[in-house]
Order: C-alpha cells, then structure tokens, then sequence
DNA sequence: TTGTACGCGTTATCAT
DNA sequence: ATGATAACGCGTACAA
C-alpha cells in the first residue's frame, strides 16, 4: 500500500495524493475520490520514507538514568502528556544496566537521526557530558539538573532540603544528613548544602559528615544510617535525600530499637507513594517532577519549532507534607 | 556526510563500501582504504535509508500499561538486558493515561513501519486486542497473559495465589481476598481462583466476595480493605493481589486499630521494595519478572529469526517470602 | 489546480 | 572482486 496505488485507484498522479496528505491545494473533486480510496484501504504513509525525505522522524528520545523510581515515571508521565499531544512518539533509553552510558546514547541519537529532539534526565554531568551536549546540534532539554548554556528544567533542591531540614529542626538538635554522591549536583551537592545552610542558621552541629554516601535504595538507606547510629547515637533528626533512603532508615531504626518520631525524627523527599504507607507515615516533600516533565516537553517543542517561545531555564518549586515521623509541638 | 562522500574519498564505488559495511567480499587493500575514511570521517550510516530500503528498523516496540509499577520496570530490564545485547532500540509506549490504547499502539507499529517485533505487557485482552494481534503480521510476544495462538510468557498466577493461601490458612481460618477486575485474565481471575481453590481445600468460607475489585493502587487497598472490615469485621486473613494493594491494606487496618498479624494477616504479592519496609514486613511472593522479560525477548528475537528456536509458550515459577505480616505458628 | 521529474541514502541485482 | 543501476516510498520544485 504506497502513495502509487492510492494515486492509481484514484486516478490522479500520486503527487495530487502528497499534498492532500500535507498542504491541501486539491480540488474538491479529487479531494473526495483519494480521501474515499483511503479510508477504504486504511492507507497510512510510511512514516521511513517520509523521514527520509523530510529529515523529521516524530519521535523524541528521552534518556533516562532508571526505570522504577516513582520521580521519573512522574516526570515521564508529564512528557507523554505533552508529547503526544503534539503527535510525538517517545523514544525511551534506559541506562540503568549501564551497558550504554547517556553519553552513548546521547551521540546514538545525535548521529543516527532517529529523534528530532533530546530529553536527558539528569543526575551526574561529567565534562564528557557536557562536552557531548555542547556538540549537540539536536533540540534538547536537560531535566533534573542546571545546565548552563542548555535550556533546563530544575528543581530547587537546596531551598527545597534547606526549608524540610529547618521544619525538622524546630523540634530536633542534633541532626544528620544520609545523601548521595556529590557528583549529582542537584540531588547530591545541593540539597546536602541545603542541609548544611539550615544547621548553620539552627545553630546546629551536623552529625556524621565524615560518613561515606549513600546509594539511591532503601537498601542503602539502611546501611548508611546503620553506619551513623553506630558513630552517632545521640542523633535525633536524620534528613534523607529520597523517600527510598529513608524507608531503609526507619527500617534500620526500627531494628535497632530506635522510636520515630520520640527518640529520632526522619525526613524523606520526593513524596513517592510508600510515604504515605510507612509506620509511621514519612514527613517528605512534594516536587511537581510531572509538571516539570509537561514543562520539559513544552520546552523542547518550542526549541523543536512546533510552540510558542518559552523561557530557557525553569526551577520548580515544592511542598512539604508534614506527617507522623517528625514532632509535632515544639 | 553520506555513502558518496565515502566512497569518492577512498576512490572506490558506493556499492563496494556497502559491501564494506553488510557482507564483506572485499579486497583487502580497497578494505584498508574505506576503514580509513570512515575511521576520519567518523561517517555513520543512516538509519532511515537502511530502514527504507531493508524493510529492518532495528527497533521493537514495547507496549506497557504503565510507567511507575515495579513489576513492570523489572520486565523491562529483562527486556534490555537481551535486546540491547541483540543491539536492538527499544520504543517503549506507555499507555497509562488512556490517550492512546493499547489497541490503537499495536496498529499504529503493525502500519507504520517502525518496528521490527512488539512486546506486548498484557493486563485486559478483550475480543479486540485479539483481533488486533491475530491481524497482525509482525513478530510479537505477549507478555503476562497466556494467549491461545500467540507467543507468550506468563506467571503462574493460579498456582503462586494458591500455594501463598494456603500458607496463610496454616494459621487463619476466616480468609478474604483483595483482589482486582476479572477482565485481567492473569492478574484478576486466576488470582482469584487461586485463592478460591485454597479456600476450598482448607474448607474455609471466602468473605466479602459480594465486595467491589480493588484498583492496582496503594490507595485501591486502604478503600477495598476498608469496605472489607466493615462488611466482615471477623475477618483473621486478608490475601491480596499485588503489593501496593496490601499496602494499602495494612494503613486500613492499622487506622481501624487490628493488629497485623495478631488479628489479621496480610499477603500481598510480587516483592516490590516496599515489602520489605512495610511495618510488619510483608509476607509475599517473588515473580522472576527480570527473566520472564528476557525470555519474552528471546522469544521475539527467535520470531524475528535473530536466534534460535524457542518455546512458543512459557509459564514462570515464582518463590513465596514469608515475612512478618503472617503468623509464624499453628 | 495538476502532473512530471528528481532526490533523499541505502542495499540488491546484474553484468563485468 | 567490482561498479553501474534500479529500486525503497515519499515530498516538492518546476512546468503545464
């Protein structure tokens, strides 16, 4: 079924049945007969060959560092909701078995043609990255972290921990961090800074900073705060930097007989749907990470020519659920 | 930078250094001649030319009912992990929001051209989907659901909600089950009539089975579990679908003050990390998802004549965990 | 308004 | 072993 046999059942030439298909331009008369022989053999272009032609493939690559993490699904749910409303199909890389790193998938993008744009889900930015992303002639949007020179959608990750910490704090003395590796700026550096600021103007001493960090688990929640119980057992307030480490935290504490919130209060973020079903339920904080998506896709649709101007660089803001593992009176 | 360029650079025809590239039955000297052009060139064939005029796209569609469900993210990793090493692209459509059915995608890859073979993670298949796979001439792979005529890989749901009651019933008398639609052949009804059989077999009376299905939510649980205990406060064993649901299940029946599992006992199903941080954990039961999406993919990979023959139909095994949101002894 | 003719970058067929 | 040449299915100047 190509574009030659509709044009010869219609009996026009198969130009006439390209711009019907495209521009318009085709008299009412023929307009009927081809829209007529199309719909009885449910003729679809083939969308190779127009890619081929054309140079547009309607598809958008999103690169993500994982699949299973209640934050991307989240932001994944928001690109689709844009995406396809703009008649886009999502391309999804998964880079979580590290067979091929998001910089391998960057250049597989880039050079094959297959996308008309890149969304990369940030989370560590080597040089290599941005030595990638700069070469890159694609539109592309990078989500998750600040990228200069790059349009971007954030989120305010150091006010975001800074605010849950000083909330943690008016009923809480001696605090501790479990974060991940620095090298994610946004979920590691910035909101352990955050934390950090919030204890400087508590006038609190933060606890365990010499310990090494934690992986993105509840598994590594559970060690890591294993580790600071056993170097710290006078702390009374742990900031985790995800929902997920501090599940393993509570659970950690828990074993160890440890009272949330009377003897140690715990703070999660993200807000993921297991806050709300822990004993007792995490006190987190909301980041619109599906508005940030809807947002990311808009922005990539404008850089892609297909929307109106939007601005560069975008930072979130948050919520925080205040629930039963932080104290409730002063 | 095109196979022209290639070409006229190392002095040869464009047909040699395709031959280069596919087959070989090259002479060595014009073989050095070409790598070394391509080598400085960094050329790159295209993906789209190759596709249009090989019929091979290199690409297999993944449709998957959501974004964000542990069991579903393990397949897919399953999935990557043999395709990535076939060096095949995944297109993953998610059809969570309901803009495009899981019917209209299977068409939408059966005609455009854009994939090579379809991984279809099944929930409902109603008349139509049948009808749509039956009409459809591209290699694919149900995953999930047993399909009469089709390859397919599926768990053995009837067997896995069995075995996890009657383990349940060895010290619970008065059992319900939380479960969700029927439509769903895999996850609904045999589920059901897994648990249905324990039941019989242990001559207990199944409660609330006047009672609406469950959604797959955490928050479907507490509503389910709440309607239960209100309909049937005698109730000493609550056997759910998947985890979230009794998830949910456990915030119902802690608000409403029993005790899990001194009043109640809880199952759930699937193993996802929160089973693990639940209070009590959660006795549940391990599907190998991971292998039963590598398998799904071998078998497409079989279907599209890449690897060698395979079963055309597969039934997983699956391991229960007892934890603490079950009693211990008689 | 319509049709002709060409090109997009490959691979495959056929001589040579 | 190699090189012309014809497809693959489509869009689009250009001419009519």
């Amino acid at each position: 079924m190509d574009i030659n046999t509709i044009a010869a059942m219609a009996g026009v030439s198969r130009a006439t049945v390209s711009r019907f298909l495209n521009d318009g331009y085709v008299s009412d008369e023929k307009r009927r007969r081809i829209a007529e022989v199309i719909e009885e053999t449910g003729y679809v272009p083939s969308r190779q060959a127009q890619t081929l032609r054309t140079g547009k493939t309607g598809v958008v690559g999103v690169i993500i560092p994982k699949i299973n993490s209640a934050s991307i699904s989240r932001m994944v749910t928001g690109l689709s909701d844009v995406l396809e409303k703009a008649r886009y199909q999502i391309l999804l890389a998964n880079t979580a078995n590290e067979a091929m790193s998001e910089v391998d998938y960057l250049k597989l993008f880039a050079d094959g043609g297959s996308v008309d744009g890149i969304i990369l889900v940030a989370t560590v930015l080597t040089p290599e990255h941005l030595r990638t992303l700069g070469a890159l002639s694609l539109p592309h949007v990078v989500l998750g972290q600040r990228v200069e020179g790059h349009r971007c959608v954030y989120h305010d990750d150091f006010h975001a921990v800074r605010d849950i910490t000083l909330h943690a704090l008016a009923n809480g003395s001696r605090p501790a961090y479990l974060g991940v590796m620095e090298e994610d700026v946004a979920a590691g550096h910035d909101r352990h800074e955050g934390f950090l600021s919030a204890c400087a103007e508590r006038g609190a001493t933060p606890l365990g900073e010499e310990l090494p960090r934690s992986e993105f688990t509840i598994e590594g929640g559970y060690l890591a705060c294993e580790r600071l119980i056993d170097a710290h057992p006078e702390v009374d307030t742990v900031v985790c930097a995800t929902d997920r480490i501090a599940a393993g935290a509570m659970a950690c504490l828990r074993e160890y007989g440890r009272e949330v919130p009377a003897d140690v209060q715990v703070t999660g973020l993200g807000d993921s749907d297991i806050a709300q079903v822990m004993t007792p339920t995490l006190t987190t904080l909301h980041y619109h990470f599906r508005t940030s998506g809807a947002e990311a896709a808009r922005m990539l649709l404008d850089a892609m020519g297909k929307a109106e101007d939007r601005a560069q660089r975008v930072c979130m803001s948050y919520e925080i659920f205040s629930r039963n593992s932080t104290r409730r009176k002063a």
